[in-house]
DNA sequence: AGGACGAGAGTAACCGGTTCCCCACCCCCG
DNA sequence: CGGGGGTGGGGAACCGGTTACTCTCGTCCT
């Protein structure tokens, strides 16, 4: 084994274990951990003597050999392609709390958008928890697919996995495109720009096909590589100008608010000659100027519900139907009638 | 021990343990774990049929039962206290890529801001792991003084503990302060908000004294109580027009974007009528209109700097000294001359 | 031919806990 | 006074790995 000399890592004496703990207590080991456990089969003044040698020695239980021991560690994750997108924050949040009701805690891995250190980054995290969150919005179905028995309880956000008795929590990009779209048309525009998210994304996918749908031929649109993130849309609105819309849809908010900020700058007047809309509803949304009209996403909902079907597939197994949560059209000042050319 | 009989999570067959791929390819579990960790002293034919037989079944380590044998996990954790705040992404960002450089891995705690649930998760955190990072800034100095040598090896983000031999890296305030006040002294103001952060908090309170400090006296401050987020600084806003200053000091560049926003809606030109100055400048600074006047901050460092002195612990043990890194002056167009009114 | 040596693989102790099983003891009752 | 039953606590197996030590060969050298 290692270690098997009494050399710790420099500087500690010997290790406060549990072993250390009975023997200056000089009961069991086994007695020391029904201390720990609550395990009521041991008399209130032993107890109080072992909890006393402990606190003296300031001995606390290793996490580790304890999970290696119950076979269970307390503790999910969830893995994020990208901490710094505000929308995961919203998860994260609903997840922590969510857990933290039946006493389990959250780890948070970032992948950063790094799709072979992803699958092994999952692998890993799940065998060190209970249970894995995972979106990973580019990570090709296939590879998906084989990964899935592995990562056992599985949770999916934002992408599902058909045939495979995977929970997911969803967001119906349809419905919150459909209804973007019938806002716009009903105020007139006719020619629009779509600012596309990376294409290997499942989400930009099915918002591109969703938008096809939506026009159903009675609106034209133009669709411009851009990204997901602020300077994205900054960048990418140079080449809207170019493309006579009089209006935009954005991939998110995020980008949104880039497009908005950079039409500003090129004295662009919104919603005046070009309406925006945006994809999220992130806080900021409300305080732009002009505030951004969006749908709006209950992301809040997202972390209960996936630890809801987390917890389930914990315990009896019996799998939760998917959740798919659908955004309301959230009007704001960003959007307005079609200039009359 | 915990499940004796061979009843597994339902479902699961017999568990895939070194045990069985030894027994399945007729070896040792020494020679499994062997091929498993490259060492060499397997005939390769071997270690080939091993590895073959540990595919079909199957097999991968535990990380659980590695980490107990072994005495290390290959992971650090950080805990932050709001995963939403930006400039914690800056900070994750960089100490994920410099901590897999060693091929570490980085996992992420949210305390929520809950005080007596940051210091049982620290220490929860830090026993699953080789080592933590630990952002508190509101944590009492008592506390956490208490706390740090169980948290060991240990560093600090954004705060200092003297004398308790724990290495730290720090953004210098009283620098950012300074020059923001010469800035705004320069441009003829005499009379200035702070929104103030929460008044627990501890870089508030540093930007309070430094505050103090660099205005000897030159200018009057008038200190406003706000918070952290957009939604702080849009609330304060109103407040700010009520005391008849010409310049503000924002206590993050969230604050002082939300204080911009409600200004524009109020109708007050910035920075005509009032000058903006945040602090940090998280990528967002640049796109406001007027783009932020900030301190700012090389967030980009402290990841790596945050990593560099955690590993020096958990190696050698010889300390790296503390790093305190300066904010530069960032002059944008949210500032501009006192009005001579 | 005999012995030294090295390579390759097995044995078993150990990491730090949990818990099944069993034993010792005490109390109470017939 | 002997036996049944309950209670408290110890012994030891086990979780799934790692590795020091040992043992068995085969080779090469003298």
């Amino acid at each position: 084994m290692g270690r098997r000399d009494g050399s710790r890592r420099s500087g500690a004496g010997v290790p406060v274990t549990i072993g250390l703990v009975a023997a200056t207590a000089g009961v069991s080991r086994a007695t020391v951990s029904r201390v720990f456990n609550g395990n009521p089969s041991v008399a209130p003044e032993l107890a109080e003597r072992v909890r006393a040698t402990a606190a003296e020695l300031g001995y606390a239980p290793s996490p580790v050999a304890r999970s290696l021991a119950l076979g269970r560690t307390g503790v999910i994750a969830m893995l994020v392609p990208d901490l710094g997108n505000p929308t995961f924050q919203g998860v994260l949040n609903g997840l922590t709390r969510a857990a933290s009701d039946q006493g389990y805690r959250l780890l948070v891995a970032d992948s950063q958008e790094d799709l072979d250190e992803e699958a092994v980054l999952a692998v890993e995290a799940r065998r060190r928890c209970d249970g894995l969150v995972l979106c990973a919005p580019r990570m090709p179905t296939e590879r998906l697919r084989e990964l899935a028995p592995k990562l056992r309880p599985l949770v999916l956000v934002n992408r599902e996995l058909p045939d495979a008795d995977v929970p997911s929590v969803t967001i119906d990009f349809e419905v919150g495109i459909r209804d973007l779209v019938a806002h716009l048309r009903g105020l007139g525009h006719r020619r629009i720009a779509y600012l596309a998210g990376p294409d290997t994304s499942m989400s930009n996918q099915i918002r591109v096909r969703a938008l096809q749908v939506a026009v159903a031929g009675t609106v034209e649109v133009v669709e411009l590589a851009c990204g997901v993130s602020f300077a994205d849309g900054h960048a990418a609105a140079d080449h809207v100008i170019d493309h006579d819309v009089t209006a935009v849809i954005a991939y998110n908010d995020l980008v949104a608010f880039g497009a908005l900020s950079r039409l500003h700058e090129l004295g662009v007047r919104v919603p005046a000659q070009i309406s925006i809309v945006g994809f999220d509803d992130i806080p900021f949304a409300r305080y732009t100027t002009p505030a951004l009209t969006t749908a709006s996403v209950p992301i809040g909902d997202v972390g209960p519900g996936a630890w809801s079907r987390l917890w389930a597939l914990m315990n009896d197994g019996a799998p939760e139907a998917d959740l798919r949560l659908r955004p309301r059209l959230e009007v704001r000042g960003s959007t307005g009638p079609a200039p009359t050319a």
